[in-house]
DNA sequence: CGCGACGTTGATTTGCCTCAACGATTGTGG
DNA sequence: CCACAATCGTTGAGGCAAATCAACGTCGCG
């Protein structure tokens, strides 16, 4: 269970037995039902989240009540409210489970002291948040300056997994586009 | 010149003056004129840039031939071509000073070195790039989720003191809208 | 001076949204 | 296990916001 995310780190930095076992101590496994939530808008967040099994959206609701999502996330990828967690200040995002999900959380608090012993770690989470970076980039370039039927073709090479679990209306939303041109997308590329 | 590259650094962390010393052993001052480059596209990147004074501009040039505007950078930002720089493949992006800058370019080849002797620098650049990637999810959700006047508006709000410094057409080709629409939203807003 | 970059306005086109409807599929409670 | 509700995917009609295309005045610069 922790190992999956043992050898995610072990893909950026090297850890020695010891390192591995302090590492599992700060980390604590968590289950997420469908349709629940790890975060809610409004509260307090203090951890950040690694997906072992299972699928999660990120989204918000503006003034006029609309879901916008931000973010998917699946088996080896990292989801929270980056902003509220960083910033300590209340969400803005819900997080919910769109599969029945096992994820690990990881205390901020604890991570903070984590890099102070083990500096390997800010080492890890500087290649991670940079790569994150980088792929926000592209996606910043994706969505200001692509058609929007390219842009969908763009998400499946992005997340060739997600397809089949979540919904065409959960693309269109991530999208910024409606259901409805989604559908006349798939339409006339034949899908 | 680098001491405000240093002031921005100890706004994160703590350094000691040989720390300080070291770290301006693999910085180098660079003065790039109006019109000319940083980089340019196909070119192998190996430095991150600070500016310690001008505007730049970071854009691509797509299959069409448009040119498409990533970001701008002015005092204390840092710019280069993140993708091309961490994954060590020829640059995609253009950098292009709009104005005659002076900025500091650090190797990452001497900053992976002094990663090691001073992990205290990884810390820096993991809490820099957490900050770039939160504010990129901003980006994201507003240039999905917002009308254009709202997003110009927010461009102001981002870049306060980039205003008079680039042409509308730049803000518009950013925003990635024509300058015509921009047009009509400025006259819309009485600006 | 003359050229090019920039800002502005108008006319036309177009891609996408909105609204509406309906069949298919999934989920749920009796 | 079935009946009904909710969700999802799809299609059509109509409208709107922004792109496109075109023109023109202003400004700065070689």
């Amino acid at each position: 269970m922790k190992d999956l995310l043992l050898a995610h780190i072990n893909r950026h930095i090297s850890l020695t037995n010891v390192e591995e076992e302090e590492f599992k101590g700060i980390i604590a496994e968590k289950k997420v039902f469908r349709k629940s939530f790890l975060i809610e808008s409004g509260v307090m967040v203090n951890e950040l989240y690694y997906v072992v099994e299972g699928c999660l959206k990120a989204y918000y609701v503006d003034d006029l009540g609309n879901k916008h999502i931000l973010q998917f996330a699946i088996e080896d990828w990292w989801i929270t409210d980056f902003n509220a967690l960083h910033n300590n200040i209340p969400a803005e995002l819900y997080i919910e489970a769109i599969e029945n999900c096992t994820v690990l959380a990881i205390s901020t608090v604890a991570l903070e002291e984590l890099y102070i012993r083990i500096p390997k770690f800010e080492r890890f989470f500087r290649i991670l948040y940079t790569n994150a970076f980088i792929a926000l980039r592209k996606r910043v370039m994706s969505s200001l300056h692509r058609t929007n039927s390219i842009r969908y073709l763009e998400f499946f090479e992005r997340y060739p997994n997600i397809e089949r679990r979540v919904t065409n209306y959960h693309i269109a939303n991530y999208l910024g586009i409606t259901a409805e041109s989604l559908c006349r997308i798939r339409r006339d590329l034949g899908m």
